[in-house]
DNA sequence: AATGAATGAGAATTCATTCAT
DNA sequence: TATGAATGAATTCTCATTCAT
């Protein structure tokens, strides 16, 4: 009972966090900042974080829940390739774009301090880009996909995603007002290529 | 010949801030680490950068220079789709792949600094996303691509080559080691598609 | 009792800093000093002053405050003039003397700063001297003393004053000495004036 | 001749010390500042004045010439002591009003910088009260002024010119407007008093 | 457990002064 | 002699962290 009022007071510093952090970045938002955006006073968020940059890890921690539950998702034996990429993509989407603030809160810091990155790389990014090709190798293995360089593919892919994120957070507005539109045309796009067919 | 000197001086402190920038970020780098990079003294750096904001604007001015000669590619008229797509992308990377460290260096403080946002939109990522917007209609007049949704398409090729510069900023090792694969391979999958096209 | 010791701790910078003006002035004085003479840290001046020139706007305020306590002196109908004038002399080297080391440590400040002059001016030398021109020009019109041009003989009193202070704080030692007998002897000059009156 | 080039020189980096110094104070200006000013570069004002300090000085002694030129004045045997004050103060103000820029330069640092104190008391302050307690010694003992505290009312007269150019320093309009008109009411302020006399 | 005042290390920036040209 | 770029000491101010209440 008292656990659930400590972990409700975490995540509302937790929050307060990822919005000040995603508002300002990572130095410029001062403890001050956050506790006045918690509701608390600067010394309370000590008594549940030990120093500024274990709020970072807080942030990451959940990114990485979120992530491991999308990776949860898995493939009904019913559905074609193409259905199967789109419901995928629609997926992706639909659990990285609530998260966008929690990203655009780490990612800047993330590219900025090792150890950040090795936490990030070997609990979200490596896990999920080594699913990923075992499936794509699998859909090689069953002639479903024509042969490529898997590696490369399959981070051009998720690159794509990242991309898009990327573009987002730097101010795109197209991206916004259109995400939903995402895995229909990215699916198509990486499905089937631009290049009429016919003419091959 | 005195202006010559000034401005390689004005360069040998941009080459140290790059660095110094690319290695520790934007806010844990300090001037004395630029100038002691740079071999000069704190204050010299003053005589060449109003404020330490300014050599983040002085290097997104090189991004941008090596962008606009990028830009300048032109088709050769003989080349047909895929032989330009892929020259174009080898173009790209050997323009963005020398600049990664100041890439490295302005990005996480472009995701974080709106005025420093504003430049690099205005200047940079329009202006490229503009291009092939046009270039992607013309094609499609011409009947050359599918008929897809252009902006959003160009968003995801553009973005998925940031995505792949993100996943190598990220510490990514298959993306540092292949990075010449990349025009061959996202040619391939941009234009053809993953699919084996019999059975579509 | 909270507010209280704000308030006592508010005072014990402000009189350091008075203490470090006067003594370096302001330029010279570093927050170090200042912090130093309270017997707190640097940072502590920061929670109870915004930044250094904010301490030469608490030591105005002081000044005038006890300005605004000396203008409360009233005329008791009974006495006459030179009573009077006595009397108010004295309430002004009790009230000014005490201060000496407050104005010690805002004036030469006060002669290069425009915005502190600006509230100088408003807040404490326009009004004396207009309360001094209506009292004068009161005077006047009662018959009680020679028809005068106001405006400058009320600055030219005023500035006796000013300028005994300016004196004593270039070190003059005779003023320092003899303050007491300021009253009678100013006094005595302006309402009698030099020249025997026999000859006159 | 290459002297009087020298002199010359020394002398347009002195007036630029002045403006620059009345204008924004001796710690605001910059050496940057004064050169431009001057219309020379930065390291050339230390062939004339081995530091910033000694443009202060330098400008000490230019006041201190113009006082020696003041003092230079002598009482014509002719004159009563009515016409003989007024005359003094007149040339007191001509000479005064048309340094004030120069007091304005040298003034808040006086009030601070003890060296300077002792060389501004030491050369002009002590000699002219000197000269004028003197002064009125021969006047008392010849009958022509009332007896008086005459060290204190010497500092009086000289600080109500003292006071005068500070208030008008300060920004009083009143001063500046009617300079002319001081020696004229300070001399009957100073001479007859303000009482009327009949009622004595 | 919560508070927020106090701390002081650390960083950006300024600028008097020097000195090679 | 004149120049002005280079220097680096010194200063203000910020803010993560601590700790007495």
């Amino acid at each position: 009972m008292q656990d659930m009022l400590q972990k409700a007071r975490r995540a509302q510093i937790l929050d307060a966090a990822i919005t000040v952090f995603a508002e300002k970045g990572f130095h410029r938002a001062t403890i001050k900042d956050i506790a006045r955006q918690a509701g608390v006073a600067d010394g309370t968020i000590y008594t549940y974080f030990a120093n500024k940059q274990e709020l970072l890890l807080g942030i990451l921690d959940r990114l990485n829940e979120s992530d491991q539950r999308a990776m949860q998702f898995t493939l009904p034996e019913t559905m074609d390739l193409r259905h199967f990429t789109i419901a995928y993509m629609q997926h992706r989407v639909h659990t990285l774009w609530p998260n966008l603030k929690a990203l655009q809160a780490v990612l800047p810091e993330l590219l900025v301090n090792p150890h950040l990155q090795e936490t990030y790389r070997r609990e979200i990014l490596e896990p999920t880009i080594k699913i990923a090709e075992i499936f794509f190798q699998n859909q090689m293995e069953q002639g479903r996909i024509r042969t490529v360089d898997i590696p490369l593919t399959v981070r051009a892919i998720a690159g794509s995603f990242f991309g898009l994120i990327l573009l987002q957070l730097l101010g795109d507005q197209v991206i916004e007002q259109r995400h939903d539109a995402i895995p229909e045309t990215l699916g198509s796009l990486f499905l089937d290529g631009l290049q009429e067919q016919h003419d091959d």
